[in-house]
DNA sequence: TAGATTGTTAATCGATTAACAATC
DNA sequence: TAGATTGTTAATCGATTAACAATC
């Protein structure tokens, strides 16, 4: 099947929808080929990190390939060269300004970690009804008022909007954020979000992570008597 | 194919593994219910639920039957029935005593959110290795020294362990976590753990989600052009 | 009883794994 | 060149959907 540049530098195979499977895989390969920069090595077979990520090198093969021939037959994979292109493909290449709504625990967890802006999510704002949060700082990032949202999405670029605020809120805050012209929305109240088909929502419900949890933990217990 | 009591009051099926698919939908199904039950319905079918959660009847149907019958031909399902089996299935009808080890922004987030405790998870200390951070207390809950993590964990029964410090030190830690007879682990540190096969260990990597969305982001952009 | 809806089997669809020709 | 390893097609496996007999 024939490849083609879909105009912003990623090699992307014509007419194929690729399954949310294979997406959730990216980042970890993203890590794995992090760490193995760090660690100094320079290429790698699909063999070879198959066994360190613990999957199949013929998953491996078929995952990247959605994407392009970033390998090369009798040498493998060069390290860097496909951190890159994974960069690329993830959207790490440039900067995703975010906005950050409701500063209680987890949106102000989520505004001190350093960590996402090493990889260009950069938070801009922070909203909150709290008349005693609005006009603080949280690292350096102001804290405003909720009902000046609208007005800061017009006036500034934002990619990512964060919603950690309670579900109640959260509908009304969404229309806005889409009305707005916002296109991701990552997720953490405990609802399913109705949008228009093109705005995309990662949703990170740790509720039912911590269920899951606690689901395969009883479990294993059953299975022991 | 026969169902029989596990011993917990919880029928399950014999001899069937139930697939990570279906584990993942359960705290959604959990959620959907308790919306049901708050707004005061009582039955529901699986067409009416498909409806609302926007996934089939079929698939209600095949993912409840996978733990036994929990409705009744020409009524459907008696949602206060069922959203109390979902819970014992969930592991939610007991206690789950939990410590959380780091006490930075998501460690200090998880330990000062109520929710949790409102579903049986309890967190009984938070452990930290900063010495202006020992000794205080969050939301009630004492925070010691890492040194005390074992001696903490062998007077105190605990079933999980959250994990939410650098990945540097979440190797080590863990080691003592598995030494110290911990059989679940809600991992929020960027590595993927080293267990014994009867250790649960549920991920919750957030740069990971972040970068799905943002993959997400790039491809609708792309579509469009 | 008749209608509704489950529980469950069968059919379909999609994702993973295996195999191997292409090729560096 | 010969050996290694990819890219890709084919085979297998598992999950989802459809269909319907059982039954409340």
């Amino acid at each position: 099947m024939s490849a083609q540049d879909a105009g912003n530098g990623v090699l992307t195979v014509e007419n194929k929808e690729i399954s949310s499977a294979v997406i959730k895989r990216l980042p970890r390969y993203h890590r794995y080929l992090g760490d193995l920069m760090a660690q100094g090595v320079e290429r790698i077979s699909s063999q070879e990190l198959s066994v360190r990520m613990n999957v199949t090198a013929s998953q491996i093969r078929q995952d990247l390939n959605n994407f392009g021939g970033f390998g090369q037959q009798g040498y493998g994979y060069n390290v860097a060269y496909l951190y890159q292109e994974i960069s690329k493909i993830l959207g790490l290449d440039h900067e995703n300004s975010m906005v950050i709504i409701g500063c209680g625990n987890f949106g102000q967890a989520l505004a001190n970690y350093q960590n996402f802006e090493n990889r260009g999510f950069v938070t801009k704002a922070i909203f909150d009804v709290n008349p005693e949060k609005v006009g603080t700082q949280v690292r350096g990032i102001p804290v405003l008022h909720t009902d000046e949202l609208a007005d800061f999405l017009h006036k500034n670029d934002i990619k990512i909007a964060v919603l950690t605020i309670p579900k109640e809120a959260a509908v009304e805050v969404t229309k806005v954020l889409v009305d707005c012209g916002i296109k991701a929305i990552w997720n953490f109240a405990h609802l399913d979000l109705d949008v228009p088909s093109d705005v995309v929502v990662e949703n990170v419900h740790l509720s039912e992570s911590l269920m899951q949890l606690s689901y395969r933990l009883a479990e294993a217990a059953n299975k022991k008597k």
